[in-house]
Order: C-alpha cells, then sequence, then structure tokens
DNA sequence: TCACAGGGTGACCGATTGGTCACCTTCCGA
DNA sequence: TCGGAAGGTGACCAATCGGTCACCCTGTGA
C-alpha cells in the first residue's frame, strides 16, 4: 500500500513548482507546508529531483487516462444550444480547478527546462483539447448538426481561441469575468459561423 | 551617450533569464558571457533586480513603438494570395528571429513570477498581433474582399490558432517544418472560409 | 520481551549565489 | 603634469540550498 504522504508530497510539490518552478522552489518550504521537516522527505524520496519525476509520472499517468482510453468522452450534443452547455461546463471545469491550473502553470513555465513536461505540453494544449472536440465534431456531422468537413482542422480552430482566454484566465485571474464574457460571445460567433443552413 | 556595455549586457541577460529563468539565471554566467568579471556588472547596473528592470523597460519600449504607433503596419493585401504571403512573412520573421524567440520564451516561464511580465504577455500574445490583423482586414473589409462583421473579433479567430502553432515551434524545434506545413494549410482553410463569395 | 522496520527530527556540510570592497588601469580635461 | 572619473579585477562574505547523518519514537511480529 502506498504511504499517503508520499503522495502528499507530491500535492504540495505541485503546488510549490507551478508556483516557483522547479530550481524555484525550495524542499524546506515543500516540508513546512507538510508540517514536516526537510530530512523527512529522503525517507519517501532519495532526490528533490526523484519528487520532481514521481510528480511528472503521476501527470503522465493522468493524462494517459484523461487522453488515451477516451471512454470519459461528453456525449454528442443534439442542437447547438447543447453544443454551447457542453463546452461551457468544460471550460469552466478546466478554468476552476485548482490541481488543473497549477498544472497549466507548471507545463507553462517549465516546458522548455524539461523534456518530459515539453512533451506533456504538447499533449496537453493541443492534441489533447483538440482531440476531444474533433470526436465531438465528428459526431455533430453524423447528426447533421454541421457541414461535412475535416473534423481535426475544425476542432484546432475552435479550440485554440479557447486556450488562449484560459491562458488569460490563468495569468490574469481578476479579468476571470471579462474572459468568460469573451468566450460565450466567441461561441456565439463560432456557431453562427458553423450551423448547418442548408 | 549611452554605454555600450550597458547594452550588451542587455542583451546577454535576455539570452540567460529567456533561457534559465529570473532565478535560475546567475550573473557569473551573464559575466562570462560577455568576457567581463562578475564585479564590472556592477559598474554598470546596481544588482541582479536593476538588470532585470533594464530589460523589461527596453522590452515595454520596444512593444510601445512596435503596437502603439501603428506606422509600420503592413499594407492592405489586394487579393487573398497577398494576404497569405503577407501573414506568412510575418510568421516566418517571428519564428525566426532569435531575440523575439527568447522574448516568447521569457514572457511565457517569467508570466506568473513578475507583474510587468503578465502585462507584455498579454500585450503580445492576445491584444498586439490580434490588433494588427484586425487593422488588416478591416482594410480588406473596405475593398470588399472581406464580408462586413467584426474585424477584431475575425482577428482573434484568426490569431489565436497561428499562436498556438509558433508556440509549437517554440517548444519542439525539431517540428518546425510540420509547423509550417500545418501553418500553410490552416491558412487555406482559412481564406476558403472566409474569401467573399456573393 | 525484544529486535527491528517505518517514519520523523535537528544539526551539520559543501556548493552556489548575489553582493561588497580594495585595488588597478586608462584616458581626459584643468 | 596631475587628479579624478569610468570601467574592470579578484578575493571575500553571508545567505540559501540540496543532501547526509546520528539519533529518536512507535507499533508489530517472533
Amino acid at each position: 500500500m502506498e504511504t499517503p504522504t508520499k503522495e502528499r508530497i507530491l500535492d504540495e510539490a505541485l503546488v510549490l513548482f507551478a508556483r516557483q518552478g522547479y530550481r524555484g522552489a525550495n524542499l524546506r518550504e515543500l516540508a513546512a507546508g507538510l508540517g514536516l521537516s526537510k530530512s523527512a522527505l529522503y525517507k519517501h524520496y532519495e532526490s528533490k529531483e526523484a519528487i520532481w519525476n514521481a510528480l511528472l509520472d503521476r501527470m503522465e499517468a493522468y493524462y494517459a487516462r484523461q487522453f488515451g482510453a477516451m471512454d470519459h468522452l461528453p456525449e454528442i450534443p443534439d442542437s447547438w444550444e447543447g453544443f454551447r452547455q457542453t463546452a461551457m461546463r468544460m471550460i469552466r471545469f478546466t478554468v476552476q480547478d485548482p490541481r488543473i491550473v497549477l498544472t497549466r502553470k507548471l507545463l507553462l513555465t517549465e516546458q522548455f527546462h524539461d523534456a518530459r513536461v515539453c512533451r506533456l505540453a504538447t499533449k496537453h494544449f493541443l492534441e489533447g483539447t483538440a482531440g476531444i472536440y474533433s470526436k465531438l465534431f465528428e459526431g455533430m456531422m453524423a447528426k447533421g448538426l454541421l457541414r461535412r468537413e475535416d473534423p481535426a482542422m475544425l476542432a484546432f480552430c475552435f479550440t485554440t481561441p479557447i486556450s488562449a482566454l484560459i491562458h488569460l484566465c490563468d495569468r490574469e485571474p481578476e479579468r476571470q469575468q471579462e474572459c468568460f464574457e469573451r468566450m460565450e460571445s466567441y461561441l456565439t460567433y463560432f456557431i453562427g459561423a458553423h450551423a448547418a443552413t442548408p
């Protein structure tokens, strides 16, 4: 059985690495955040780098579950109003779940310093979300909601503006409401441009 | 007259801060990169933080020139083929100019650690480029190349997919060619979707 | 009862870092 | 001619960081 402390260390490590970067984070602060002494960390991990690697392992496993087996794909909406609601629900979750926010920050700030983070960043920011919407659009085309075209290209075009607004949310949280309004108006624009009008 | 050394220090600081972050960059390496001793730096700047601030000052001034007075806007193209060429030329420049690449990396990796970087990042990644294309689309609407609609929204939708591919270029330079191919095919898709067909 | 493993502590170590200081060289104007 | 400012050097300092070590406490199975 896994020691719960071992997992708690990773939780706190995510917070610190996301806030201060790998180099900036220090083990004393990490230990203090858990109510431990620094040397106690070494009972669970052999070095700072080992903690870092374990954290990345956990993240990789998470993405493998999330994007690999697409068992928890959102169900294909029957209308554009349904699509809007599905999209906004996913966006809201991704913007407000603290762990996902921290993960995004870590991927952004460390993408040039670590090869694994680099790969994960591309998976998260590009392939992952676009892949989900690609499946979704494919289903909507089958239902006749959407003109038949390359679903991957459409998902790419749909996804990146939203990602840009999510990044803005992360960077300037005080503008979150403005961001959501822009997302709503972007959604109406996108729907207006793509709703099938035969 | 400004000491040239003072500027050279900022040039090298951009390289190091972009590569290793503010905390990760160290003054000995900076000095060595310039063929100086570390203490010589203190004849020009009073601290590491002062170098950092001077670098941000220079970046802010650059953006003020770049995006403030829009005197060097690209001229409005007369055809969609002209638009494609203008866009690809700007993209190529932005991806290949080493200083701009470094600036992007610095903005990305330090956006959560410094309030000024945060503001500059939004200006660079969102408002700046979108603003340019907004003007450009406005001109193309006047020429009848493009259906009249909100040019800002159109620029936002056009710009963010390209930014995403540029980020991919920065992150995984070995995939640069693939990125350019995707940009080309994105451009044809965009043009096909928006070229006025009355 | 006792040996011992798991988990925790605090003192300590060496390396690195930003910063200071005394000193040195060159050049230029009074 | 000379005094001082500009620019550069290397030795040094204090703080911080990752990591180690001897030691401690507690529960558990033989």
